[in-house]
Order: structure tokens, then sequence, then C-alpha cells
DNA sequence: GTCGTTGATGTAACCGTTTACACGTAACAA
DNA sequence: TTGTTACGTGTAAACGGTTACATCAACGAC
């Protein structure tokens, strides 16, 4: 009770307590096999008394490595920036690791970037925005990093979701349910989600045989809003509406209404991305899910094998080599005839 | 080009390169005033030439400070994390501070917190599920700390949002609007933030004179929409619904829209949070606003300046002696008869 | 009885920084 | 000239761990 007032005890304080040396408090802790068991139990106690924690800076010197990860993600907003977090952090601590977050604000972090060096044994990097040479020059050399949704060639394993599939599929479900003529929102050019989206909901009915106009959007309601009056007046013939993400597809499912469109018998609506409005909004929105926390797991993953092994990994990094995580098909009421009740 | 292929120059290297001794290598790069220009500049080219970066450990070793501040949050969804993230890292990017983020999932967190002592200064704990006595425990001693919405009394600054207060004023807000019997849709028991709404609901409800009944919920759609039947089926007599935060709100909403109660002109619906999803549910959710960003940046601050004085900030803790966060009140639709256009 | 051998423990060097102190030099006052 | 000062720079000792190597005791084989 009255002997733990010291602020911090370091492991020659343990061994002074213990009466052993310095080396045998750290093999004891470290789970070193050449320990005799009493002896270990002892400095496990007084380590335990004494509120012994080694201390994380002297350790990665001597060690050489960190055991914290470093995350630089973009200035994201709700959903997608919490999950992608939580499937980190489950990870981490499986690992044993510690997460250090940097949020991309703005102009700053060229030098935010070099300065996590000493701090972390490896980057997650999402920089969607960035280029290739931009990111390479700000990014310490040497570091294992893995790359989300970035450009591919990066030095680092990359991971993405597979939005070309999961457009393609989308499509499929489109053409089953009865389409035959596909109006695509597609998202901001320059953007690589967006990209991607179209060119895979492009190819996916081509092979199918059916038509696709691609309407130029932005990813805003308005813009879903905007191609939704245009198929409405008749100026697109579609019988689906298919928006490169949620936001546009809302926006269209409400100007359809607004127009005295019937969704799905007229037109069917899809979405891309799953945002909890999704499933709120009447009749509910069929869309893309991507498993957000998972790909942040994987992420981790990835990073932590090649981090105990920088050449693994390396070979997948050239062409089109990223693994990639495929969205799921989230059916609900805009693309089905039926008219549910329950909405899942 | 080709000199910096070394994968981790240090300070001696720099020190070489530049014909100077490790000394005024570092009294170079960290600007201290007795350097001579012409020395601070060679030492700097050769720094950025070589890509020196300072070792994060052994700085933290010598300085016995680390320049990273902790956050242990709960397992929290969507925007009320994100943004809360997002404030911080704004301060601790301007204090030149690192973030480290935990989430406190499940059972575990016993022994995390715990290691997190020697790799932070300082912490910023929100737990509202645990208790002082608990949180005590795990917490390493002597560390600065700032609390989120937790249990008063803690050694450290405290810092919430004023719950009560919040409630308060909605309540008013109903009554204002013309509401004379209100059902409170309360959060799931033992969740602190919950509790206080009820309660300042309750006490304001009483203040003025209107009726109040509390229904029980845990804070999902699913039980907003439960409390909503419960009203729409008469079997809980309201002209007024307030739920303790906004998931439940829309519920409610959708389910007396789908039980043919118009909203807001038989019953009022009002919610807690403002999440983005408030304003685009139609009508659109009257809330009460916090700004969860200025709540994180806050805590920082308060954390950032415990840590260079650890006296200041100690006075404040007692009683009730936690700085608070009054939310704002935001008038949508959901509780004004007028049928405005516009959404704020 | 001596000599390996083996296993448990201690000693001390090292990881990369910061900084108190020592030292050398130049400017200036006496 | 000789002290005194002030200033710029170097030397070396921390900081708190890990671990190669040395040491030492116990034991069995000869």
């Amino acid at each position: 009770m009255s002997t733990r007032r010291m602020p911090n005890a370091t492991i020659r304080d343990v061994a002074r307590e213990a009466q052993v040396s310095v080396a045998s408090v750290s093999r004891a802790l470290n789970g070193h096999e050449r320990v005799r068991p009493e002896l270990r139990a002892r400095v496990q106690e007084v380590a335990a008394r004494l509120g012994y924690v080694p201390h994380a800076g002297a350790r990665s010197l001597s060690l050489a490595r960190t055991s914290a990860i470093g995350v630089v993600l973009p200035d994201l907003h709700g959903e997608f920036f919490s999950e992608l977090l939580r499937g980190m952090d489950r990870e981490v601590a499986a690992q044993g690791l510690a997460l250090l977050l940097t949020v991309l604000q703005d102009g700053r972090g060229l030098n935010t970037l070099a300065a996590l060096r000493g701090q972390v044994d490896g980057l997650v990097v999402m920089a969607p925005q960035l280029g290739a040479a931009e990111l390479r020059a700000q990014l310490p050399a040497g570091l294992p990093a893995v790359f989300l949704n970035c450009v591919p060639g990066l030095a680092g394993a990359a991971l993405r979701v597979d939005n070309a599939a999961g457009a393609a599929a989308m499509v499929d479900h489109l053409v089953a349910a009865g389409a035959r003529t596909i109006a695509h929102v597609a998202g901001p050019v320059g953007n690589v989600d967006a990209e991607e989206r179209r060119a895979g909901a492009v190819a996916a009915a081509e092979r199918a045989g059916v038509a696709l106009t691609v309407v130029q959007g932005d990813f805003t309601e308005a813009s879903g809003a905007a191609a939704a009056a245009q198929v409405a007046r008749g100026a697109i013939r579609a019988d689906a509406l298919f928006a490169a993400n949620d936001a546009m597809a809302i926006g269209a499912l409400v100007a359809l209404k607004g127009h005295g469109v019937a969704v799905p018998r007229q037109v069917r609506v899809a979405g891309f991305d799953d945002i909890p409005l999704a499933r709120l909004v009447t009749p509910a929105l069929t869309t893309m899910r991507v498993d957000i926390a998972a790909l942040g797991a994987r992420a981790v993953q990835l990073l932590a094998r090649r981090i105990v092994a920088p050449a693994e990994g390396l070979v997948e990094v050239d062409p089109a080599g990223a693994e990639a995580i495929v969205p799921r098909l989230v059916v609900r009421d805009t693309t089905t005839e039926t008219d549910r009740e329950t909405q899942s």
C-alpha cells in the first residue's frame, strides 16, 4: 500500500528488490526458458508489487523495433473511418502492437510522415488523393508499408477494395432482376474508386449483352437526382439506375419518386457502399457492402507479416498484384419486385 | 541519389559527415541558441541529405518524455468516434505530439492500459461503462489523465458533455412547441450519458409542469421503433417523443410513419447527438448537437497542459468541477408545425 | 580426484539521444 | 601583458532496457 509510491520503477529497482541481476529480471519477464521457475516467480511477484512496466523507449532502442505501427489516413468521416480503425485495432491488439494515428489534414503530413519513421515499425497508408511519386517522396525509405486503395506500383504491399468486381456483380444482379438498359451514374473523374466502379459496370454490361449509358456524377445526392431526372424525362432510356455510391442512389431515388416513377417496378435503383441510410430509405436501397473492419484488420496483418520478414510480400507488389477485398451484394427493395415488409 | 541508401542514419553519422560532434548536431537540430549559424546550416544540410530522423525511443529515454499521448476509447461507432479522433488529432498535431489509440474491446484493456504507461506522457480516457474504482485500479498511477464523460472523483481533469442541460433544453423546446405529454425513450441502464439525459429530461418536465413517461430503450433503432409503436397504439399517451439518441429517434420516426401517425402534427419527435442522418430523414429530425471534435481537441489541450505542469488542473477535480460542453439545440421539422422546405 | 559438460546467473557493452561540464579561443579591461 | 568573460564546441555520462559472454556450481565419467 505504501511502497508503491515511486512513480516509475526500473528494471534495476526490480533486480535489487528481488536480489537478482537485471539480466535475470529481463529473462524472467520475457519468458526466456533458461530461468529457474522459483526465480521467475519471485521476479514476477516483485515486478507486480512495484508496478514495474518496461520503458518502451529503452526497449525499442535495444531491440531496434518499436512494436508500434503508424496509420496515415485522409480526413475521413463517419462510419468508414471508425470501422477501419476498429478493424485495425482488433488486429493490432492481437499482435501485441500499438497504433499510432495520423490524419492527413490539409497540406500538412509532408513532414509529419517523415517524423513517424523513428516511432513505428511500419505504416498503413491510405491516401487516395496522393500520387505515387508524391507518396514515395514522403515515405521514409526502408519502412515496411501497406497501402489501402492507392495507386499501384508503390514499394509495399497493396490492399484494395475490388470495386470493379463489385460493380460487375451489381450489374449482373440488375440483369438477373430483369434490367435490359442500365444507366450508370459515375463518380467524379480522377477518383480511383469511381473509375474502377465505372469500368467494372461497363465491362459486365458488355459481357451480359445489355446496354449501359454512363452519366457523369460527383458522389453528391444532387448529382444523383439530376441523373434520375434525365431518366424520368426520357432523355436517357433506362430500366435500371446504378449509382457509383449510395448518396447518389438516394438522391436518384428521391428524384424518381418526385417524378412519379415507380421503384423498382419501372426503374430499379442500386448504390454502392451500404451507408447506414441505405436501409432506412423507402424502398430500402440495394447496394454493395464493403467489410471495412476486415479491410483494416487485413492491412495490419499484412504489415505485421512484412515487418517480421521484410522480403515477403515484395513479390506481390508489381502489376496488379494487390490483394483485393470483394464487396458483398446486399439486395433490398429497390431492385426486387416483391414488396417485402421486412428490411434486412 | 545514391548516398541515401543507409536505412537509418544516426546522429553520429550526421556528426561524422558534418565534421562536428554529436552534441553540436543535437544542438543545431533542436534549435539551441548557442550555435554558430554557419554550423547549424551545415548540420541541417547534412541531416537532410542523409535523411536523418531522430530515434524516438532514444529521445524519450534521454528526455524522460515520449511526446505521445494515449487515447482509450470504448467500442464506439460512426460519426462520434471519427469526430472525436479528428478533433484530438488536430490538437495533437498542433502540439507536436503523437496519438496512440486503444479501443477497449470486450474484457481486454485491463493489462492493455497498464502497458501504455511506458509509451505515453498522458492519457485521454473515455470509459462510460467502468466505475471509478475499476478505472483507478487499471490506470498507471502518476500518469496525467483527462477523463471524458466518466464518473467524477478520479485523479485527473474531467471533461464531459452536459447531457442533463441538453435534455432539459430539449424538453423546454418541446413544451414551447406545444407538447403537454412527453414520452422519453431512455438509453441502456448503466450508461452514464443515458442516465444523465433521462434525469435532465425528468427534471425539466417537472419544472415545466408537463407529464413525462420514461420508456426503456437501448440506443438502437429497434428500441426506438418499439417505443413509438406503444405511443401509436395508445398504450402510452404522448404528444411528443424525446429519444435519448438520434438512432432511437429515427427508429421511432419510421415506426410512427408506418402507423400513420403524423409528425410533428400529432406527435413531435426529438433526438440527441445530431448524427448526419438526422437532417436527411423526412421530416428532418430536431436534435441536440454536441461539438464532438471540439470536445476531443479540448481534452488534448487540457492533457497537454497537465503534462507540462502536473500540479495544475488538480484543483478542478473534486466535487463536480468537471468542465462541461453544453450541447446546442438544432430545431428541424419534427417539432415545428410549419412545413418548411429548407432544412438547415 | 580431475575434467568436461551443462545449466543458471551475473557482468558489462551496446542501442541513439541529450546535456552537464570541461575546454579552447577571442574580445576586452586592467 | 595578463586576467576575466563570454561564447562555441567537444567529451563523456546518463537514460532503461537486452543479450553475448564470462562465471560458477553441480554432476557424471574416467
